[in-house]
DNA sequence: TTATATTAAACAAACGATTGTTTAAAAGCG
DNA sequence: CGCTTTTAAACAATCGTTTGTTTAATATAA
């Protein structure tokens, strides 16, 4: 069995408050050099590890956040797990992991439990589905941070990046490439994210003045098959774009796929620009231009944020902060004049 | 304030002990059902959702496991984490995610982090430059599982995958093909998976009597850099090798750095079989022969392994599991012949 | 020398559940 | 009707910490 306080306290022939304090060095409290050595002595000798369970049930206090993404295996979310995890570790908090599967059922199901098992903070990317549970973390003051995704009705902690700016930066790119009929595939309708990127892009066509029919703008959802069936969509229409604007790592391996599978080649026959950097983007078949977002920035910063509101005692205005993502000019988009 | 099982038990005007008894279904009491219904009544009133620190303290369960990796953005380990977390929160469990970095130091502090809060058993991929804290694990009959790495000195549960088998057959095939001089860059020396991979690559060279010069084997770490290292090391060689078999998702993206940078392509010179199968090898530069292992059933087996050891009273004897991984024949292999 | 201030460490009550043991009331039985 | 058995629910200890409050011992001051 452990070594409890207790153990400690009998060995070092004290009470186990003392032991506590000493343990904890707490300097409020004077407590003469050789009591301590006795104490720290006693509790080397016992290997003694104080119990997070019990610290926790009686300080009110976990130090452990839950940390909900849609799927851990998503380069996306994996890159922003570990930097956010990363972060905790170095001030003391340990992180639990539950992938939502973008099912938003799942995504209550995990708040719950990790609400049960009292952490102190929550760091998610919502489904967006819904919003009532999310509302009912505000109404209760609990700390928690959006990471990615955000609810433009209702004020809460978010790290995101500017997908509007960036939909228009692409455009632009494409169309000053000579691009005038662009694709848009763009991952599930709900998120925050692609709703943004979807109004970057249509701000962008309008203003340049290319074709801005409905149809091409497709998909709705991140899986391979989404990014797959989207492609042949846009491939078939009577008047092909010259150029496709992904959102998505999976998504972009569909159109990958559907794209070679059509017999044709990027950028020659299709231009595509992707929001799915991660470290394969250089080495696919053709070098791909992507959209990259900051993401170890982005986990920094949303830990760091809720760790803020995690520790004021009074509550503090929320903060949502944009970080500036880049395009990555590879070789996927062709210049037509 | 949350709800407690105190003010449960005086809405419905009963004893906690009742209430608990009747909340968690403890089927050998039977209960009136008016009674049953009064605190159901009052738990969903109140919203009432257990303390799982509370009852962790108490029943010295925390229905946590740890997650040790080296790196959740490696997808090999991405895959692997997912499969657990799905299986675990299916059972009630809940998994707190680590990454080592292959740092000794550190999966050493998680570990005893990890213990301090009461886990209930924990599944590792240990970085492998020491063993005394996990033969302490093992000593003191805690229920862990080794995963794609592990210890021959040491009798442990694990979930592995064979090594030995795929290097042999990969370095079979390639000499099908034609190659006789073939090297390969390994990853870490000290893990116990690629230390299984060079015996079993050694044990093709000897048997089909190619080329085993020791300068063959490099590498030593699963870095990008590594990749790119090891390969401009075995691309300088005076006579360079035909094919290069390589371990490591990232270690693979440095060797087609490396290959392309000079001037190189994959296969026509120089063919390349890759243990990193991820979602983007079909769509590499070259769509990249690789070795795949069943990721989705070593977590699974993992979990259940741990599951079975967490659950029972008596110390039952570990077991090895060994999955079968296979060759994805892709285009990154040259017939020579 | 007595009263007071300081110091060192013990006491004891939480935190929120679980669970073996009692008690009180109701039911069964002769 | 008195006694035992059954049933329903309360009692109370416990898990391992933390922390506000006391106590006892010592030092300081008057």
């Amino acid at each position: 069995m452990r070594a409890t306080l207790k153990d400690v306290a009998k060995l070092a022939g004290l009470h186990t408050s003392t032991v506590s304090r000493v343990l904890r060095g707490k300097e409020d409290v004077r407590i003469p050099k050789e009591t301590k050595d006795k104490i720290f002595a006693a509790a080397k000798e016992l290997n003694y590890q104080p119990d997070q369970t019990a610290r926790s049930l009686r300080t009110q206090k976990s130090n452990t956040i839950g940390l909900i993404v849609p799927d851990i295996t998503n380069p996306f979310f994996a890159r922003l797990a570990r930097s956010i995890e990363m972060n905790s570790f170095e001030r003391g908090y340990t992180v639990i992991l539950c992938n939502t599967d973008e099912n938003q059922d799942k995504e209550i199901l995990f708040m719950n439990e990790l609400l049960g098992r009292r952490i102190d903070g929550l760091i998610l990317a919502p489904v967006q589905d819904s919003i009532d549970h999310i509302r009912r973390l505000k109404d209760k003051k609990f700390p928690f941070v959006l990471i990615d995704r955000y609810f433009d009705e209702m004020d809460t902690n978010a790290v995101l990046s500017d997908n509007e700016a960036t939909a228009y930066e692409a455009v632009s790119y494409l169309v000053k490439f000579g691009h005038k009929r662009i694709g848009m595939i763009r991952g599930r309708k709900n998120i925050y994210t692609i709703q943004k990127r979807v109004v970057g892009y249509q701000r962008a066509v309008n203003d340049y003045k290319i074709d801005a029919e409905p149809q091409l703008i497709v998909g709705d959802g991140f899986c391979l098959e989404d990014g797959y069936d989207s492609t042949l969509q846009l491939l078939n229409l009577p008047n092909r774009p010259s150029a496709i604007i992904v959102s998505g790592n999976l998504v972009t391996v569909g159109v990958l796929k559907a794209i070679i599978e059509c017999g044709l080649s990027i950028p020659e026959d299709i231009s595509v620009i992707a929001y799915a950097d991660n470290v394969f983007s250089p080495y696919l078949v053709t070098p791909m231009t992507t959209i990259s977002h900051p993401l170890q920035e982005m986990g920094k910063r949303a830990f760091d944020l809720l760790l803020e509101h995690m520790e004021s005692k009074t509550p503090i205005p929320y903060s949502k902060i944009v970080v500036q993502s880049e395009i990555y000019i590879r070789g996927s988009a062709k210049r037509l004049i």
